[in-house]
DNA sequence: TCTTTAATTGGTCAAATGATCAACGACGGG
DNA sequence: CCCGTCGTTGATCATTTGACCAATTAAAGA
């Protein structure tokens, strides 16, 4: 009982992608607190490790932010949601509430918003590319089908969209980015903006 | 002729108040593109000074900063917005889209999205007051007139507001922060977002 | 148990950065 | 024309920060 250094000992000898991965995840958790600028020496330190070890396992800070984009970004994207989008047998309301509930589920975290929110102000072309692919395989589909839906005289764009898509995500940046209270469930809120958009372009539940 | 120093000469000897003002002006935009890191070294090269004389006019780089967001954010929230959406002898779409139209020629800049992005980030308190100021003094005021227009039994509620505000902001979003590509004129998009959302309460234009 | 491997660390370097100050010199007043 | 004020500058300091390396030591294999 004496021996009480077990919890704050000295952490040592973890197999290489262990470590790896424990560096990545307290690297995503740092950087989106503090920033991109964030200093290696006190990432170092929340990790429990020194600040040297770092470069063993990254040749630069450039790139382990490389490894923490990819981290953040990887499996967010659920590959059944262009499936889930299309799928004519279920109704167009249901599809795209199940949707935004899944992907809101994906995006609305901390790390993820301010993280990417700070790579888009650093210029990383990450961000257009993600967008580019959230235009292609989601927005684009699902204008196909709302398309397919509406009244030929009353044809959403791809901007009205974009403008659904913002007014969701917002949700989101007013919570994260600027720390704003927010509903703790936006699933109604979400569920009202869609009946507003679909009823728009005047689709019937 | 022989003279040709007047373009690179050394400037010298401004008035104060004009080079506390040039300071802050160069400041806006170097922050803007490069982030609230950027160093004073940078900033005092572009605005064509030394890097010392930046601490001629504020104590501090956290001191300049403020006088940024001051300058950001001053006078970009008309004291004529209340009056005109609360008008009632104007028709309530054409009172929103009227200040939709304004607010967006106000905020849809480089320097104000990006440094707005950047304070909330960074954790300061400014983008809390400011959106605060958003709702209190804009969105509530705005809510209270649809509420009066809309049937009773298709009410809105505050987070809708911010839904079509969301949505609406995320276009100027897009454009600034994430670089992609976006109408060049945004009234058409944000004339049909209005429409949908006062149809969605039953409101006719 | 001993040896070997390599994960980990303390120490250190060079460059960058916020901040300071004595000295310079442009401009207005006498 | 000279002088004094004060806006401006170059030099410099103390830290911070990204990056590196030789020495240490925990853990696996014989």
């Amino acid at each position: 009982m004496a021996d009480g250094m077990a919890l704050t000992a000295r952490r040592k000898r973890l197999a290489p992608e262990a470590r790896r991965e424990q560096i990545v995840d307290a690297a995503v958790c740092y950087f989106a607190e503090v920033g991109l600028a964030g200093t290696t020496r006190d990432l170092a330190k929340r990790a429990g490790i020194t600040q040297a070890l770092l470069y063993q396992y990254f040749g630069s800070k450039a790139e382990l932010l490389e490894a923490v984009f990819a981290r953040v970004y990887l499996d967010r994207m659920s590959p059944h949601w262009p499936g889930l989008i299309t799928d004519r047998r279920r109704p167009l309301r249901e599809r795209i509430l199940t949707f935004y509930a899944e992907y809101a589920g994906a995006i609305f975290s901390y790390e993820w918003l301010r993280i990417f929110m700070a790579a888009g102000l650093a210029g990383e072309a990450l961000n257009r590319r993600y967008l580019d692919h959230v235009r292609d395989v989601l927005l684009a589909p699902l204008l196909d089908e709302i398309r397919f839906a509406a009244r030929p005289d009353a044809q959403p764009e791809m901007e009205d969209l974009w403008n659904l898509h913002g007014g969701i995500i917002y949700l989101g940046i007013r919570r994260h980015i600027y720390h704003l209270p927010t509903p703790d469930d936006v699933m109604p809120v979400i569920e009202r903006a869609v009946d507003r958009f679909l009823a728009g372009f005047a689709i019937g539940q």
